[in-house]
Formats: structure tokens, C-alpha cells, sequence
DNA sequence: ACTCGTGTTAGCTG
DNA sequence: TCAGCTAACACGAG
């Protein structure tokens, strides 16, 4: 599920709940989300430690942690969380409540599932838990952040022509590029693309700075708009995103197809 | 049984 | 070296 929006609701969940906790164990024992770190380096780096702030540039965040023993006082390493494809935080209370975010909207959760994969348990009783069936998402040391393009809902108009336009490749694919642009996946490119009119297929060199504009317009209203509402899914042309489906605007038909290898749903009239 | 997928990335090609 | 493209990763959902 998690795009940007997603991962912005989880960083707010850590935000609000997850720090100034003491940390006294880690389950890293998935090598796979944990790559490339063995089982045992994340609990021997965090043991002792808190998170003491949370950041998030696209759809990667990042954790600050204190000092051993000191938990207001910076110093830890940073630690890097990335919800993949199906990832989502829980974070649950001393009390055993379980909030979720990086689904929908922050909600009630369980406490354990068999798709924990990877968990950082407090000295008060209560746990954050990465829970991820695919197991796509991603916990490691020390992210490099400047492989990121700016986040997309921080680039400036100016910056965003400059890195969309250049190259001959679809414009879809560039927009998911997130060495470009950080934070646009799947679902909001296709509702980006459709706000904005243009083809999810049209090279970029062959688009006009009109075009351009359109679509920096249309991603920052589509970033509002999905943040507000919870979500990549909520947005006009998801639902139409199916066999038989129509465009919201126009009523015609929707035309399905792959762009930058992901499936890609557009309007066969006003995207053609 | 079989196909698809809201994300990343190694590896190949020109 | 780089821009661009494909396959692979993992595994549940339909």
C-alpha cells in the first residue's frame, strides 16, 4: 500500500508515539528485511538507545536514536525503515494498545501477527513492529539519503522541470523515479498523469513547460489531497483503475497497459 | 493452479 | 559513464 502519503501517516505514528522509549531488545532476525545487516547488528547498534526523531524524505524515513543510556541525547546511529510494497508501523502503548499507520489511516491494531518482521521492544512493555507479508520493506543503518531526489511534496516548480524534462524516457517512468523525485508510486502517478491530462507514455522531451507546469500542479493537489484523506487509493481515477472502468471527467472508456513496467490505467479520449 | 501487484535494484544494452 | 529497460526479489490475494 504505502506510498508517500502512507509513509506519512506511519512517520507521524512514530512522531507521536514511538519515541523517548528506552529500548531493550530487537527482533532483526529476518535477513531479508534487515539486509544486508546479519541477525544481532541492529540489536548490539539500538540496545540502550530511543528514537528521538523521525524524518521522511519520499517513502523512506529515518530514525534518529540517542546515546546508550542518555535518551534525550543525540548521538545513535540512524536508523532507516522502508514499508515496500505491503509494509505498516504498529506502535503499541505500555498498556497493549496497537496503533497502525502506513495503511489508510492511523487505527486499532493487533499486537502480534505472523507477519512481524522486524520489532524494537521499550523498557516500558510495548513494541514498534514493522509488519509486511511481502516482506519488501526494508530496516537497516546508516540510509543514504542523497540517493533520493528531493521530496516530492518539497520540489519547487523550477526544480521540477528541470529533473522531469531531461532524456527521451516515458513520462511515467520518471515520475517514479525516486532518484529524481522521492515519494510518487505506482497509483499516484497514474492519478497525477490524470489530472494533468498528459499521456502516461509521452516521452518527456516531447512535453511543453505547460505540460510541465500542469503536472507540478497536479502533484502537489493530488499529495494534499491523498495525505488529508489517508492514502494513494483515495484518489478520482483509482477507482476507475479496472476492467470496464470509466473516466471521472469525461466518461470514457479507461485503457490499461504497462508504462516503466508497471501497470498503468489511463483515459483513452483526454490521455490519449 | 495461475496471474497479478500501491517498490526497489542488480544487471544488461546501446 | 550513463540513460533506459527488464527481470528478479517474496508471498499473499483473487
Amino acid at each position: 500500500m504505502p506510498e508517500l502519503p502512507e509513509v506519512e501517516t506511519a512517520r507521524r505514528l512514530i512522531a507521536d508515539q514511538a519515541l523517548h522509549r528506552r529500548i531493550v531488545g530487537v527482533d532483526d532476525s529476518d535477513t531479508f528485511v534487515c539486509r544486508p545487516h546479519s541477525p544481532g547488528q541492529l540489536r548490539d547498534a539500538l540496545t540502550g538507545r530511543a528514537l528521538i526523531a523521525v524524518g521522511r524524505r519520499g517513502k523512506t524515513m529515518w530514525c534518529e536514536t540517542s546515546q546508550v543510556g542518555r535518551l534525550d541525547a543525540p548521538g545513535g546511529p540512524d536508523l532507516g525503515i522502508h514499508l515496500g510494497m505491503s509494509g505498516r508501523i504498529v506502535v503499541v502503548s505500555p498498556e497493549g494498545r496497537a496503533a497502525e499507520g502506513g495503511g489508510p489511516r492511523r487505527r486499532d491494531a493487533p499486537a502480534r501477527t505472523a507477519w512481524d518482521r522486524f520489532a524494537l521492544e521499550f523498557a516500558d512493555g510495548g513494541r514498534l513492529v514493522l509488519v509486511d507479508k511481502r516482506r519488501l520493506g526494508r530496516v537497516w543503518l546508516g540510509p543514504d539519503l542523497d540517493a533520493l531526489g528531493p521530496d516530492a511534496g518539497l520540489v519547487t516548480p523550477e526544480e521540477f522541470r528541470n529533473l522531469i524534462l531531461k532524456g527521451t524516457i516515458a513520462v511515467k517512468a520518471r515520475l517514479l523515479d525516486q532518484s529524481k523525485i522521492a515519494g510518487i508510486g505506482n497509483l499516484l502517478a497514474d492519478e497525477i498523469l490524470w489530472q494533468a491530462k498528459v499521456s502516461p507514455s509521452a516521452r518527456v522531451n516531447t512535453l511543453r513547460r505547460a505540460d510541465a507546469d500542469r503536472l507540478y500542479r497536479a502533484l502537489q493537489s493530488v499529495l494534499r489531497s491523498a495525505i488529508a484523506k489517508g492514502g494513494a487509493h483515495t484518489g478520482d481515477v483509482i477507482a476507475a483503475r479496472h476492467p470496464g472502468g470509466t473516466c471521472p471527467r469525461c466518461g470514457a472508456e479507461m485503457r490499461h497497459g504497462t508504462v516503466g513496467g508497471r501497470s498503468t490505467w489511463w483515459c483513452s479520449r483526454e490521455q490519449a
